[in-house]
DNA sequence: AATGGCCCCAACCGCCGTTTC
DNA sequence: AGAAACGGCGGTTGGGGCCAT
């Protein structure tokens, strides 16, 4: 039975006509019950990949682009802080998600160490054991104290509110628009954000055109109809499953 | 132009806590 | 109360793109 079942299902990347119809099935449904959204929209992808592609790539809030030298400064002072604690950490930078920040340090991590080692052997070079042992535990002693201690997540947020602040960079409960960054969209991106205004606006005119007295029929909604005609009964079904 | 190595990141996997029935 | 479903999380992998040779 599941065998069959996740014989049926695709992986690897996302299409563009799946990515198309996800938003269109979550601009109408919600983000929630995932299974049942994959299932009612057709798409053969399990609900753990719907949501991901959702939440990792599809959410147009989500910003785009390099990481800022703040944002970069705030992963790697709260990840001395939290440490692998990539959902955490994404809370405190909207737009960015716990897959892309963690890609981001594991990626930057390598490099400023390799740096950090770099410049400790240049810095160490011509002492003697006795030396070395002395200035290495100085330098864990000294980097304790600063990441645990002196960078508590306050000081941290505060200095990164500020800094956006200054640099003009709107920062309002929690959301961060993309252009706020100077980030252009891609082709791509417009079409998603596309995709789900054109939803919207086809939406608030079925809403208008349909009838309150229940007697909602298929033709009063006539979103992506190409789709729907695959699941004719789908206002009934959509309706079952979140009541 | 071909190729090998490296980097980046989207996607998957497995586990675990929470919610629902 | 307990089983099943769901959702969230952190770790890992695979493939595409870039660059040096």
């Amino acid at each position: 039975m599941d065998c069959k079942k996740e014989e049926t299902l695709r992986r690897g990347p996302w299409l563009e006509e799946e990515d198309e119809r996800l938003v269109k099935f979550i601009t109408l449904l919600g983000e929630r019950r995932w299974d049942s959204l994959a299932i009612v929209s057709g798409l053969k992808r399990s609900g753990k990949s719907c949501r991901l592609r959702w939440m990792n790539y599809l959410n147009p809030s989500l910003k785009r682009g390099p990481m800022s030298q703040e944002e970069d400064r705030v992963i790697f002072q709260l990840h001395a802080l939290w440490g692998n604690k990539w959902s955490k950490i994404a809370r405190r930078l909207p737009g960015r998600t716990d897959n892309e920040i963690k890609n981001y340090w594991r990626t930057h991590s390598r490099k400023k160490e390799e740096a950090q080692n770099c410049d400790k052997v240049i810095e160490w070079r011509g002492n003697t054991g006795e030396e070395l042992l002395h200035k290495y535990k100085e330098t864990e002693i000294t980097r304790t104290r600063t990441t645990s201690q002196e960078h508590g997540f306050d000081e941290v947020v505060k200095e990164f509110n500020q800094r956006s602040m200054e640099s003009g960079k709107e920062i309002n409960g929690g959301i961060c628009g993309r252009e706020s960054y100077g980030v252009m969209n891609s082709p791509y991106e417009n079409r998603i954000s596309n995709w789900i205004s054109e939803i919207s606006t086809d939406q608030s005119k079925a809403n208008l055109s349909e009838d309150h007295s229940s007697s909602s029929s298929e033709n009063n909604i006539n979103i992506g109809t190409c789709w729907f005609q695959e699941t004719r009964d789908f206002e009934e079904f959509s309706c079952s499953l979140w009541s």
